[in-house]
DNA sequence: CTGTTAGCGCCTTCAT
DNA sequence: ATGAAGGCGCTAACAG
């Protein structure tokens, strides 16, 4: 390893000046700040990070704590998909990542932010807080930039990151009513904080058109299964809808599958659009017309947010992420005409994507 | 931040004494030290791990490298899956982890055992470095612990982990067989190194039972598309297979697909089996039978491969490990039977996982 | 057993 | 414009 103390004897100059002429700083003769630079390059002079952060006190060293009490993993947790973001980010703004997780408990001892102090590192992504978090206190007056994603809480001192729930729901019912649905169901997840937005986006939207039915409404929990039972439960209507608002892609899917096993075609009988884009959701048969999360974006905009507020001391309390449209296969014209969007969707003026 | 110098200073001790009794050294006073760890405590005191780490070489940090060409991130990238593993590992050998990934090219301009070197990690883990990476003989002869995952080589001083894609494929074969299938073919990727395994797998076990034949198989690249091409190949033949394996998960959900637009049913008319168990594969309808890759156990390995290196300096050359077959709905007996697996079936006997 | 001394590699006053 | 010296927080000899 060569050290600024090489280049300065190889030069016949101290290492003070070395210090000042790679640094940039003004106070050093320009011929000499050539012949240092020169040196260090030949001499492959690397600076150590290690004891620059020493005296300067910043370790240019983010934490991330992917949160998941259900031990789902990189597999099963969408939370992960908003590390391509934050890492895409760090690597634009020359910072390091520390990568923590809670799936077993053994780091789960100490709170996030303590993790955070011991480490050093000078700020902090929390992907999937909870509401009942041992530590939420502490992540909400942490001495640090912290962004938090995917979460159901907010306030504090940490800038909230999240898709535009209320938007990305109104793209999809825009989407349906644009083809032509007038009967349209939904099925939520009141339990929680993205669930209900993206209910009250729906119950806004029927009740302006005139179309608010109680029974258009069912609850599930985010799973699969939960969407089978309510396609059961939508198929034994007198008068069901010609197409179904899922909270969320699994439960979307769920719906399908639900279904398919009753005889009901998807989109021919009833149209299915789900939420979130999760991975694959282009491959199941039919493939998912979906309002799409903007992960990357999120996973961006948390970066920013906590390295801004390092930079300039300003923060934002929250920041919401435009998702769109993605028109697969899922969703019809009530008659079971093919799926279209033709030029003037009103989902297609505000960011729809369309997918093969 | 409270440093040693202020718990010498109150207790009156010097610092080297004060480092020595809080790193578990035997030459300082019982009783000393116990006063010294009290202080410690309730002075709240938590050692600097950058002035620790500047002074020993050493930095408790694992690099771990997502490589990632195609920029597919978290969503697509299988790769990600094994972080679960390495997560778990390194939290419960108290290693810290800081990520990496190429999806951008901000980084790649260096090779990655000189950001190891630059971040002064211990060891680094590399998932999906290829063949023709520029930086591969960097990586191959590191001057630190390095393991290899789901990559295409081996050799040099790394550990190579990966799953044991010849045993996988021989438990999607017995499963095959064991419901009367005579007439499998395969989808192969013959163009990657695991492929070229499961494709291995697939000739020797049809050799050895007489029924190797060319017309059996099909050559795909990994992707759905190529799946759906391979359909319409199995299709219009006049002698088509009962089975298919596929090398890969995306590749089976592909053949589906493109069975269904034929009219040819799954399983009924031909059953499907994959390998690797995506997220979601439970998901396509219908489900998806498979050889799952123990992703958790494989990050295990990998990272206490190259921890166990580091403490005892002895490496291992190649870790294999063992994949489990997943029964879902995609395989069924010949007739059109639906699909099952008493006792006795050979898959059974390795490691079968049965889902709903 | 405990204290003293020297750095680790770098940055930053403060002199010159 | 350059150099000398001190220190960031900690560990590791080496003395006593």
């Amino acid at each position: 390893m060569v050290t600024i103390k090489d280049i300065a004897r190889t030069l016949g100059v101290s290492v003070g000046t070395v210090s000042k002429a790679l640094n940039g700083r003004d106070d050093v003769g320009d011929e000499l700040r050539a012949r240092i630079i020169d040196t260090a390059r030949e001499l492959r002079y690397e600076p150590d990070p290690i004891a620059r952060r020493l005296v300067t006190k910043r370790s240019r060293t983010l934490g991330v704590f992917m949160l998941d009490r259900q031990g789902f993993g990189v597999r099963r947790n969408f939370g992960w998909l908003f590390l391509d973001g934050i890492l895409r980010g760090a690597a634009a703004r020359d910072y390091d990542l520390v990568l923590f997780s809670n799936t077993d408990d053994t780091r789960y001892e100490r709170s996030y932010i303590d993790i955070c102090r011991s480490r050093r590192v000078d700020a902090a992504i929390i992907v999937g807080l909870r509401g009942d978090d041992r530590y939420l206190e502490d992540v909400l007056n942490a001495p640090i930039p912290v962004a938090l994603i995917d979460t159901e809480v907010s306030g504090g001192t940490a800038t909230f990151v999240s898709s535009d729930n209320k938007a990305g729901a109104a793209l999809a019912l825009e989407h349906l009513a644009f083809l032509g649905h007038e009967k349209v169901a939904t099925l939520r997840a009141p339990f929680s904080y993205p669930g209900r937005l993206r209910y009250e986006a729906w119950a806004e939207f029927a009740a302006a058109r005139g179309r608010y039915r109680d029974d258009y409404i069912r609850d599930g929990d985010f799973t699969p299964e939960s969407g089978m039972a309510a396609a059961a439960a939508f198929a034994s209507m007198k008068d069901m809808p010609t197409a179904i608002f899922a909270a969320s892609d699994l439960m979307a899917i769920g719906l399908i599958r639900g279904f398919e096993r009753l005889g009901v075609r998807v989109p021919e009988d009833v149209s299915i659009v789900g939420f979130d884009d999760i991975p694959n959701a282009d491959l199941v048969g039919p493939a998912l017309t979906t309002v799409a999360q903007d992960t990357l974006g999120i996973g961006q905009a948390a970066l920013d947010a906590v390295l801004d507020e390092l930079d300039s001391g300003s923060r934002r309390e929250e920041i919401l992420v435009a998702p769109r449209l993605v028109v697969r296969r899922s969703c019809a014209a009530p008659g079971g005409a093919p799926d279209f969007l033709p030029e003037g969707s009103p989902a297609a003026s505000r960011g729809v994507r369309r997918t093969p």
